[in-house]
DNA sequence: GTTTACCCTATAAAATCTATAGGGTAGTAA
DNA sequence: TTACTACCCTATAGATTTTATAGGGTAAAC
């Protein structure tokens, strides 16, 4: 299930790309336009700042804005520090690997094996999606 | 990220379908080869027979076995007993539609829209794989 | 220097996950 | 019938994650 955060986030996102490049846009603002609790919203753009998708501005006309251009934010990057790793498992996971406590050999796995396309599946989705392709 | 139920209700059906067809297995021989909590396992088995997959046979002897042969059972219909819809959103959910309380027009809504292809790059996967493919 | 708006920490309700415990019940074989 | 085996069911609870809420701190803009 997604989480509240990513959607919130995801969100957040496309109203932003739907502005004036590089203007800055209040919480409060984001957070009225697409239904969002306004400090659980701080807390996500927070994040995407500090993964360098947002810039921000402070003081009066201040805000958030997008750094780069839609068309060259991939869903990947976004859904990685939203969500977390695309893999459903850890042993499947290209940017957080880590081994089954409880399986022996992960080349002998069923689990692994299916997982294995689950994960290519989404890559391929996200890779070939940008933030652009949310804006309607 | 994949539920440890869903984790191991896919080995444990992997181990049956090692097995000799129809061959009744005990719960503790099951939950010994693949390391998971018999109690555990116990709640997860019992759910998979009241959904179709297993059949049980008590006393002496006794134990679960598939109903099926295992290039006859879909991972859809395994995923969707173990670990729920496969939409990560309700409002893209095949059998668990639901709206969103927060999205005033679902067609006009980025997540939406990219998590239909999320979820339709998942069923792709998951309908062109059975049980069988899980056996190594 | 005052206002504005981002920034940070702590806390906690709610939900979900992951079991554990203990006994009940029904089928099987002897 | 009797004893045994193994499935079946309920309750509960620790751990973790999610989803926020509250309140104030701090830095930038005017």
């Amino acid at each position: 299930m997604l989480s509240k955060k990513t959607k919130y986030g995801l969100k957040a996102l496309t109203f932003l790309a739907k502005q004036e490049p590089k203007k800055p846009i209040q919480i409060i603002d984001i957070a009225n336009a697409e239904n969002i609790s306004q400090k659980f919203l701080e807390t996500i753009l927070l994040s995407l700042r500090k993964s360098g998708f947002l810039g921000s501005k402070k003081g009066k006309g201040g805000g958030y804005y997008l750094i780069k251009e839609p068309k060259d934010i991939e869903m990947t990057s976004i859904m990685r520090v939203l969500e977390g790793p695309i893999a459903m498992v850890p042993c499947v996971s290209l940017n957080f690997y880590e081994t089954c406590d409880d399986c022996p050999d992960e080349n002998n796995c069923g689990v692994h094996k299916l997982m294995l396309q689950v994960r290519d599946a989404n890559l391929e989705v996200y890779k070939n999606t940008t933030l652009s392709d949310l804006v309607l």
